[in-house]
DNA sequence: GGCGTCAACTCCTATAGAGGACATTGTCTA
DNA sequence: TAGACAATGTCCTCTATAGGAGTTGACGCC
């Protein structure tokens, strides 16, 4: 774990702040976040971190089913344990989608990205995420579910990290998840969001957009988005106008066996 | 454990089809389900458990985690392990709330039942609830929501478990939140849900009720309540006319530090 | 009574080791 | 060539043990 850079963090400190497995932990994360192993990538075996952090077998596996269960990697009984990919679907599922009546069925959504652009403007999403230079990235787009009927969704981002963002054509972007993208092109996935909702006349600029009468009411659906270590990076507000589509908010099944009946 | 009657399940089948601290996990669940041990009240300790299951400590501490996470119980470093009672207010708040601008304040919400009835009405909570004789008690609620606005709430139960609801008197309930009472009169805490929302005009019926224009857009809610194992026990829907007011959903924190920084 | 000390009880962390189960790969045989 | 087989690497489970750390209550002392 030496590559990791620094000082080895895992030696007990004279007067030990944290257990050992969430110092192993923590340094596991350090080493993903900053690109060490790539999404997909396969982490050294148990054995091998053991011997590297000087820890035993037990330690180790509790640091590694404690990352698991933040979202950060995953683990094959006999293949190994891997950084988890923005493929990891069934992690964005539990965060929301459009469904047909009941929740059976999954709607599919297109992107269309209006513009994207850097501005200084203030609001909401300043207290969020917190860039040093109060400069953030803004992505506008129109999404179509299930060509049924259209959302008006802005995302706002961190300029200090994201900049690169503004100088992408809008077409490489195009129907690509932005939080896919996220995780792959800048090794920050999303893993925890919050979201809160109201329920409130459409402001015009929307309505027109999206095709909805004016005065329209709908909902405003605010998502922060947060990666490693809680750090936030996105913050997101999408419009959506009345329909019969069902919007689902997953919850995260607790526990270990919390899904199985 | 032999207390928790029938066969000692934790005894190795001739092919273990799952692993031993799930199987004392599962046994302990079974056992607070049935009111072994209620809420607040102190599990015996690992040393105890380890022997009573004849398995070893490690094997026992990894249940017990398990069961913190599933939200069952909660361990105090020196103290003990205690069955989770109604009380744990953080795992509600997480679920969702109405809160201020910004999410800092709490809103105070009242509630003021309407009537308690028993229904043999189909609609989707047939479908979530699963109830054998297909019969259901219906809670209609009026809530204030920091007395600025009301919101209209319906919670469907399945009879055949909940039928001594019904028999209650209207005014024992008022002012109570139905989460906590199941939990404390029926142990059957609500320990995970799934949530939707639609955006639509609320029905006369509900506009009525709380006060709104007829043909108001608002929006529906819908949160299907699970107890231990995953059991379905409350279908609820709550109508939400347009307001500031923002409701929060919270999501769950994942992993063992995922909320600190 | 008030206060400190101590013992008992609890959970928490960590170790070393054994064996099992699953996946992959390469080799050998029919 | 196709299939059986073995070897290897990996995670998974479980055991037994040791010590540390927080909580509580009893006891004795001032």
């Amino acid at each position: 774990m030496s590559e990791a850079g620094g000082t080895d963090s895992t030696a007990a400190p004279r007067r030990a702040r944290t257990s050992k497995h969430r110092r192993i932990a923590e340094q596991l994360l350090n080493a993903i976040e900053s690109g060490r192993w790539r999404p997909g990538e396969q982490l050294p075996s148990e054995e091998q971190l053991a011997t590297e952090t000087a820890s035993s077998l037990g330690t180790v596996q509790r640091a590694l089913r404690n990352l698991v269960e933040m979202g950060v990697v995953e683990r094959h009984h006999g293949r190994g344990t891997f950084v988890s990919g923005a493929r990891a679907q069934e992690r964005q599922l539990r965060h929301f989608r459009f469904t047909a009546d009941g929740g059976t069925e999954l709607l599919p959504v297109y992107f269309n990205i209006l513009d994207i652009e850097i501005t200084r403007d203030t609001g909401p999403w300043k207290d969020f995420l917190q860039d040093p230079t109060d400069s953030f990235v803004r992505i506008r787009r129109l999404v179509s579910v299930n060509k049924e009927f259209e959302v008006f969704s802005e995302i706002y981002l961190p300029e200090h990290r994201f900049a690169e963002l503004a100088t992408m054509k809008t077409t490489t972007l195009d129907g690509v998840s932005i939080r896919d993208m996220l995780a792959e092109r800048f090794n920050a996935p999303t893993l925890n969001i919050r979201q809160t909702i109201v329920c409130q006349t459409l402001p015009p600029r929307v309505t027109r957009l999206i095709g909805q009468p004016a005065g329209c009411s709908g909902i405003v659906w605010t998502i922060c988005g947060m990666t490693y270590r809680d750090t936030p990076i996105t913050w997101q507000r999408v419009f959506v106008p009345p329909s019969d589509r069902v919007l689902e908010m997953g919850a995260a099944p607790l526990g270990e066996g919390a899904g199985r009946r």
